[in-house]
DNA sequence: TTGCTCCTCACGTCACGTGAGGTGGC
DNA sequence: TTGCTCCTCACGTCACGTGAGGTGGC
């Protein structure tokens, strides 16, 4: 999975392979979703690459698929943030315990969203379910209907 | 499926039912979504019924779940209501044509509801997958880290 | 009568949409 | 040079949230 980071991409480009709009990327990056590209000067042109085609695709996944609000979404960027500073001193040299708690914080928040995750798929399921029982019911009535 | 027309709920007993506040349900019957009842003096208290309970919650699953926007409600429930006023005449006497052409406006919509449902699913489960592998991953090093 | 819930404005907020007017790179 | 895309305000919109101030039913 390595993602290529040579390839320069203007915010109109990305909005197209992501499937927003522009206002979308700057507000996001307004907010501090998107670690605005430090050395830009005012007015210059935003620079993006694979990367951040990526991180943003993720984004609107957690908001359409899981509901995740714009403030979540920040407090899990947060919170990945200082997990990546943690992995960081991974290779560092912390102790065991140190290793335990980041490898606990890690699995504690995959299981939360696998939590949501799966409480949308049962409302899926049982809306699913619905509706193909309400077909049924439609196809026979039209069968017995064409064969009158 | 016999809905109780009976109780006479309020607006605050209707909102905690469906898990939505009174604000919504007064936004929704301002949009025409939830019919407001005829005979009320401005001013006095609203009257609902199990059936509107029944109603709000398709609707708040139609929304979330299917991420349909208000206006798009809207449209679905003059839809909605054309095909009510259609099946009114079903008694009446239409003829066959007429009789197929509701069974198969019908079978439309719960066909576009159903691959609506299918692609929101397939995210989801692709979404879960990676969790899972994450997951697993993560599980892994801390068995490492705990036989070390 | 006393709370409690309801009522109607009406302004605030979140997550962008939509121009206006101007500048920069192939 | 000419389009085209980009830039920054800044106001508009959708779907409600949140009081303010007042009235009605158990």
């Amino acid at each position: 999975m390595t993602v290529d980071t040579e390839t320069r991409l203007r915010i109109g480009e990305v909005a197209e392979r992501v499937g927003i709009t522009t206002r979308t990327i700057r507000y996001y990056e307004e907010l501090g979703l998107l670690g605005a590209h430090a050395g830009r000067t005012k007015g210059a042109h935003r620079v993006y690459t694979e990367a951040d085609v990526v991180r943003l695709r993720e984004l609107i996944r957690l908001r359409d698929a899981l509901g995740l609000t714009l403030d979540e979404l920040v407090e899990l960027a947060e919170a990945e943030e200082a997990r990546a500073a943690l992995r960081d001193q991974w290779h560092g040299d912390p102790s065991d315990e140190e290793r335990l708690r980041i490898l606990d914080q890690a699995l504690a928040l995959v299981d939360q969203q696998l939590e949501l995750v799966s409480a949308r798929q049962q409302v899926l399921a049982a809306f699913a379910d619905e509706l193909k029982t309400k077909r049924t019911r439609l196809r026979r009535l039209r069968r017995e209907l064409e064969s009158a």
